[in-house]
DNA sequence: GCGGACTGCTTACCT
DNA sequence: ACAGGTAAGCAGTCCGCG
C-alpha cells in the first residue's frame, strides 16, 4: 500500500514537472531570439551601472532565484540569476535522525540535504536547534495540492516515530513563505533601492547625499535609544534613497464584440482585437487599429502627435504590440491582469502565436511580463487602504472614469453607439482617451504613484508588482518576516502564536465582533463657538511604541512582568526584551511625525524635496494606519488577538484619563471620538497644560489639531459639522454627505453647507437660519411640484456588496432593483453601483432607467429630506414640519 | 388580519 | 483579507388585540 502510494506519488509528480517546465517561460530562449530581435541584452552584464531593484521571481527552468533591475539611463530592465546557491528550504522540529526515517520525504525527487541551524524561538525567548530542510525547487516545500514535504512531515512521521507522536507536536515553519521573498530576506536584499553589478556580484550602491540625510535624522531623533536609533536609521536609508525616472508605457485595447453589452471573455479570446493604444513617458502616443469590412474613417481629429497606423491583419497588429511590451521596462493598465493583457495573450495563441512568442505570463489572478514590470491600476487604486488614506477618498468608485475624474480631471468618452457602430477615428479617440487616463494615473504630480508602489517596496521588501497588487497586511507581514530573518529569529505559525498567548478577553459592543474598541464621547447638542479638537498623533502606533505591544511581549513567559498591567484588562506586558514589532511601528511613527510629514511641508525646502517627502509621509500614514488592525485580523501571518485588545484598551484608558485632566482644568469637553477630544473655547493656558500633563502622565503627545470657528453637534455620534477658521467645512457623518443619497437632496444640503460657511458670529446666525429656511422650503416645493431636472437627481445609489442571489436573509430595495434589471437581460455582479429611485407602486422601488416621472414617491422623497436636515436642524433649533409650513395640527392628519 | 415594537441585515460612514 | 463603533433605513418577525 505504502509502496502503491509513493509510485501514483511520483508518477504525478514528474508529469507536473514536466508540464511544468512545458509551461515554464523558456526565458533563455525567448532572450536570445529577442537578443536578435530588438537589440537589448536583457542579461545582465558581469557589471552594470547603477540600477533599481524592481522585481524578483523564481524562474523555475533556470531553478534560480531571478531579479529584475531597471537601468534608468537606458531605460532597459536586466535579468540577474542568483549565482551563489541559494536554495530554497524550510525548518522543523524533528531531528535530521527522525527526518531520514519518512521515506516519502527521503524519496522525493526535491528533496536535496538536511542541515542543523540555530534559531531564537521568540514565544519562548530562548535559543534553540532546528532542522533545515533545504530542496532543489520551491514547489518540493509547499505549493502543490498533495505531496509536498510541509505535509510529508506531519503525515507520514507519526507512523514511524520511536514514541507516540500527534501530528500537532510535530512543527514545520516558514514553508508558506515564497521562494523569491525568502531569497530577499536572506541574502539581505532591498526591493526598490539601487544595486550594481560588479564582477557578476550584484551590490547595494551607495549614495552619498542621501547617506547624509540618513545621518541627519539620526541627529535628529536626540532621545532614541541606540537600539531605536537602529530602526530608525535603516528605515530613513530605505525612504531617503532617489527614485528613479521611470520608462514606461500604458495600454488600452479595444475589442468588438456581436453583443455590445457583454464583456468579451478574456480567457476565451474569442473576437478581434481592433484598436490598441499605446501612451508613452517618452512621447510615443499610437493608435494601432485593424482593417475590417465596412468600416468609415471618420471625420474625428486626434492630436497631431499621435500616429495612427492601420493593420490588415490582427496577427500583425498584435506582433506590433508586443514589440512595445518586449521594450517597455514598465507597462501601465487599467484592469489589464484580468482583460487587456490576458486577452492579448490568448488571442496571440489562438492566432497560432508560439508560447515564447507572447511577452505576457499568464497566471491565474494577474499577468505578469517576461521582460518589464506589469503595474495594473485597477488593482492599485482597488486597495481600500490606497483609496481611503494615500488619496483621502477623493474617488469612490474604482472606474477609469471616476479615477480619472477625481485625481487628474479627465474622463472617460462617452459612447453613444455600440462600438461596432463607430468609425475608425471614433475609436481610436475612444481608446486613446484610456489609454491617456491611465497614462496620466501613473503620472501625474510627478510620477507620484510609480514612486509610492516604489517606496512601499522598499518598505516591505517586495516586488513593485506584488506591492501594487496585495493588501497593506501583506506589506506589513512582508517586513516583519525580513526582521525576524535578519535577527535569526523562527517565524512562528498561526497556530502557535494563538496556543500560547490566546484569544481576546474583553466583550465587543458589536455583536460578533471579537473585543472591544474605542470610546466615543457623548455630544453635547448645540452650536458652538471656538472649538478645539486635540488629538493624539498616530494613537495606536504611539501605543504599540510607548507599551513594547508585540506577540512576543504580550504575556510573556518571565514570571516577574506580570506585574506590568495593561490597564482595564487582565494581560501583561514584558519589561525585559522589547517586541519587534513595537520597535518596528515606533520607530516608523517617529519618523512620519517628527521628520516626514512636518518636511512635507516645509517651504524652505525645494518643491522636489517636499513631493517626495510627502510621498514618503503617505506611504508612512497607509502602513501606520493598519498597523494596529492587523494583529486583529485572523488572516494576518502574525495575528495575535490580546496585542490588538491591549492597545484600543490602552486607547480607552488614555481617553478617558484626558477626559478627566480636562475636567481637572475646568475645560468643557463637548465631544471626543477614539483619539481626540472637542474643546470649547479653552484658553491657550488650558491647552498648554493639557498637552504638558498629557506628555508626562501618559508618555504621548496631545496636539491641537483644528480649531473651529464653531462647530454643530446633535445628540448623534460620529456627526458633526465644523467651520475652520478659513471657512472650510468639516461635514462628518451626516446624511448629507453619504454617496447613496439623491443628488437632488444632496444639492439642498451643499447649499446649506456654503450658507453656514460664511457665518462669523453668533449674530450672523440668525440671518443664515433665515436662508437655509428657504432653501429647504425651496426643496420640499420643487418635490411637491415634481420640478427636477432628471430623474437621476433622484436616484439612490446603492453598491451591490454581493451577488445579487446572494441575499437570502432579507431583500434591499437596491437588491430588489437589481433583480429587475437582471430580469431586463444586465449582468450584474458584487461591487456593482445600483440606482434606483422610489415609486408609489409595489415593490415601492424601480430602477431610475425604467422610471418615469409621475411613478415617484414624492412623500417618501419629503421624508429622506426631512431626516438628512434633522441631523443640523436639532442643533439650530429648526423645525423641519415648520419651516414646510405645517401648523402642529396639520403634522397629525 | 393588522399594526406597533422589536431584531437583524445592509450600507455608509468615523477614528 | 487591518480593526471596532455609530447611524439610518428597511425587511422580517413576534405579539397583542374581544
Amino acid at each position: 500500500m505504502a509502496q502503491k502510494r509513493l509510485e501514483d506519488f511520483t508518477r504525478t509528480e514528474t508529469e507536473t514537472l514536466k508540464e511544468k517546465e512545458a509551461e515554464a517561460l523558456p526565458f533563455m530562449e525567448a532572450i536570445t531570439k529577442e537578443k536578435q530581435k530588438h537589440a537589448y541584452p536583457p542579461l545582465a552584464p558581469e557589471n552594470l551601472p547603477p540600477s533599481h531593484f524592481v522585481s524578483a521571481t523564481y524562474d523555475g527552468k533556470a531553478g534560480k532565484a531571478l531579479i529584475k533591475l531597471y537601468e534608468p539611463v537606458s531605460g532597459k530592465i536586466y535579468l540577474w540569476y542568483d549565482n551563489t546557491g541559494h536554495k530554497p528550504y524550510c525548518l522543523t522540529n524533528l531531528s535530521p535522525l527522525e527526518l531520514e526515517k519518512i521515506s516519502r520525504l527521503i524519496q522525493h525527487p526535491g528533496f536535496d540535504h538536511f542541515e542543523i541551524v540555530d534559531k531564537i524561538d521568540s514565544l519562548l525567548d530562548k535559543a534553540v536547534k532546528v532542522t533545515k530542510i533545504v530542496a532543489k525547487d520551491p514547489l518540493a516545500i509547499g505549493g502543490r495540492p498533495k505531496g509536498c514535504i510541509r505535509d510529508i512531515i506531519p503525515e507520514d512521521f507519526p507512523a514511524v516515530a520511536e514514541a507516540p507522536i500527534s501530528p500537532e507536536q510535530i512543527k514545520v515553519w516558514e514553508s508558506k513563505i515564497k521562494y523569491y521573498q525568502s531569497y530577499i530576506y536572506d541574502r539581505n536584499l532591498l526591493p526598490g533601492m539601487i544595486y550594481e553589478v560588479k564582477d557578476g556580484r550584484l551590490v547595494l550602491k551607495s549614495v552619498e547625499e542621501a547617506e547624509k540625510m540618513v545621518k541627519r535624522i539620526r541627529e535628529t531623533f536626540k532621545d532614541a535609544t541606540a537600539e531605536e536609533l537602529q530602526f530608525i536609521e535603516e528605515w530613513a536609508r530605505l525612504l531617503e534613497y532617489p527614485a528613479p525616472k521611470f520608462l514606461y508605457v500604458a495600454l488600452d485595447i479595444e475589442v468588438y464584440t456581436p453583443v455590445p453589452t457583454r464583456m468579451p471573455d478574456s480567457r476565451e479570446a474569442a473576437y478581434p482585437v481592433v484598436c490598441v493604444s499605446l501612451y508613452g513617458s517618452d512621447g510615443e502616443k499610437r493608435v494601432l487599429l485593424l482593417k475590417r469590412e465596412g468600416v468609415r474613417e471618420g471625420t474625428e481629429h486626434l492630436p497631431a502627435d499621435v500616429s495612427l497606423e492601420y493593420f490588415d491583419s490582427e496577427s500583425k497588429l498584435i506582433k506590433a504590440v508586443f514589440d512595445a511590451l518586449w521594450s517597455y521596462p514598465f507597462v501601465i493598465t487599467f484592469n489589464g491582469d484580468d482583460f487587456d493583457l490576458r486577452y492579448l495573450a490568448h488571442r496571440a495563441l489562438n492566432h497560432g502565436f508560439r508560447k515564447d512568442e507572447v511577452p505576457i505570463e499568464v497566471g491565474r489572478r494577474v499577468c505578469l511580463l517576461k521582460y518589464g514590470v506589469h503595474i495594473d491600476l485597477y488593482k492599485f487604486f482597488f486597495n481600500r487602504s490606497i483609496q481611503i488614506y494615500a488619496f483621502n477618498n477623493r474617488y469612490r468608485d474604482v472606474t477609469l472614469d471616476d479615477v480619472g475624474k477625481a485625481l487628474i480631471g479627465m474622463e472617460k468618452i462617452k459612447l453613444e453607439k455600440s462600438l461596432g457602430e463607430l468609425t475608425y477615428t471614433e475609436i481610436a479617440k475612444y481608446c486613446f482617451r484610456d489609454a491617456e487616463i491611465t497614462f496620466k494615473l501613473a503620472s501625474f504630480e510627478d510620477e507620484l504613484v510609480m514612486k509610492l508602489i516604489l517606496v512601499l517596496a522598499r518598505i516591505s521588501s517586495m516586488p513593485m508588482e506584488d506591492v501594487s497588487r496585495q493588501g497593506v497586511s501583506r506589506w506589513i507581514r512582508n517586513f516583519m518576516h525580513r526582521e525576524h530573518r535578519k535577527r535569526n529569529m523562527l517565524i512562528p505559525n498561526a497556530e502557535e502564536i494563538i496556543a500560547a498567548k490566546g484569544k481576546a478577553t474583553t466583550k465587543a459592543i458589536i455583536k460578533g465582533k471579537k473585543y472591544k474598541g474605542a470610546i466615543v464621547v457623548e455630544p453635547v447638542p448645540g452650536v458652538h463657538f471656538n472649538v478645539s479638537v486635540m488629538d493624539f498623533p498616530s494613537l495606536y502606533p504611539s501605543i504599540i511604541k510607548v507599551w513594547n505591544l508585540g506577540y512576543q511581549s504580550i504575556l510573556c513567559k518571565h514570571p516577574e512582568c506580570r506585574k506590568n498591567i495593561i490597564p482595564d484588562t487582565s494581560h501583561w506586558v514584558c519589561t525585559k526584551k522589547h517586541a519587534l514589532e513595537s520597535l518596528l511601528i515606533g520607530s516608523l511613527r517617529d519618523l512620519r511625525v517628527q521628520w516626514y510629514k512636518p518636511k512635507s511641508k516645509d517651504k524652505t525646502l525645494p518643491a522636489e524635496v517636499r513631493s517626495w517627502y510627502n510621498i514618503i509621509q503617505g506611504a508612512l500614514k497607509v502602513i501606520l494606519n493598519a498597523s494596529y488592525g492587523v494583529f486583529g485580523a485572523e488572516t494576518f501571518d502574525l495575528y495575535c488577538p490580546p496585542v490588538a485588545e491591549a492597545t484600543a484598551a490602552i486607547a480607552r484608558h488614555s481617553l478617558t484619563q484626558i477626559l478627566k485632566e480636562a475636567e481637572e482644568l475646568r475645560i468643557q469637553v463637548l465631544y471626543g471620538d477614539t483619539d481626540s477630544i472637542f474643546l470649547k473655547n479653552p484658553s491657550k493656558e488650558q491647552i498648554e497644560k493639557l498637552a504638558q500633563w498629557t506628555e508626562k502622565t501618559l508618555k504621548m503627545s496631545l496636539d491641537v489639531d483644528k480649531v473651529y470657528r464653531y462647530a454643530v453637534f446633535s445628540s448623534r455620534k460620529k456627526n458633526y459639522l465644523g467651520v475652520l477658521e478659513d471657512g472650510s467645512v468639516d461635514v462628518k457623518g451626516l446624511t448629507g454627505k453619504k454617496r447613496h443619497i439623491p443628488i437632488f437632496i444632496k444639492k439642498a444640503f451643499d447649499e446649506m453647507k456654503e450658507r453656514l460657511a460664511i457665518v462669523k458670529t453668533p449674530a450672523d446666525f440668525e440671518k443664515a437660519k433665515k436662508d437655509i429656511c428657504e432653501i429647504i422650503r425651496d426643496c420640499y416645493m420643487r418635490l411637491k411640484r415634481r420640478e427636477w431636472e432628471s430623474l437621476n437627481d433622484l436616484a439612490f445609489n446603492v453598491v451591490l456588496g454581493e451577488e445579487p442571489e446572494h441575499y437570502t436573509k432579507t431583500t434591499p430595495q437596491h437588491v430588489r432593483a437589481a433583480r429587475i434589471l437582471k430580469e431586463g437581460g444586465m449582468e450584474l455582479k458584487a461591487g456593482d453601483l445600483i440606482s434606483f429611485v422610489k415609486v408609489v407602486k409595489e415593490p415601492h422601488v424601480k430602477p431610475v432607467e425604467l422610471a418615469t416621472k409621475n411613478e415617484i414617491d414624492v412623500d417618501k422623497y419629503i421624508a429622506y429630506l426631512h431626516s438628512t436636515f434633522d441631523q443640523v436642524l436639532d442643533a439650530l433649533g429648526l423645525d423641519f414640519d415648520e419651516i414646510i409650513g405645517l401648523t402642529k395640527l396639520e403634522r397629525f392628519m
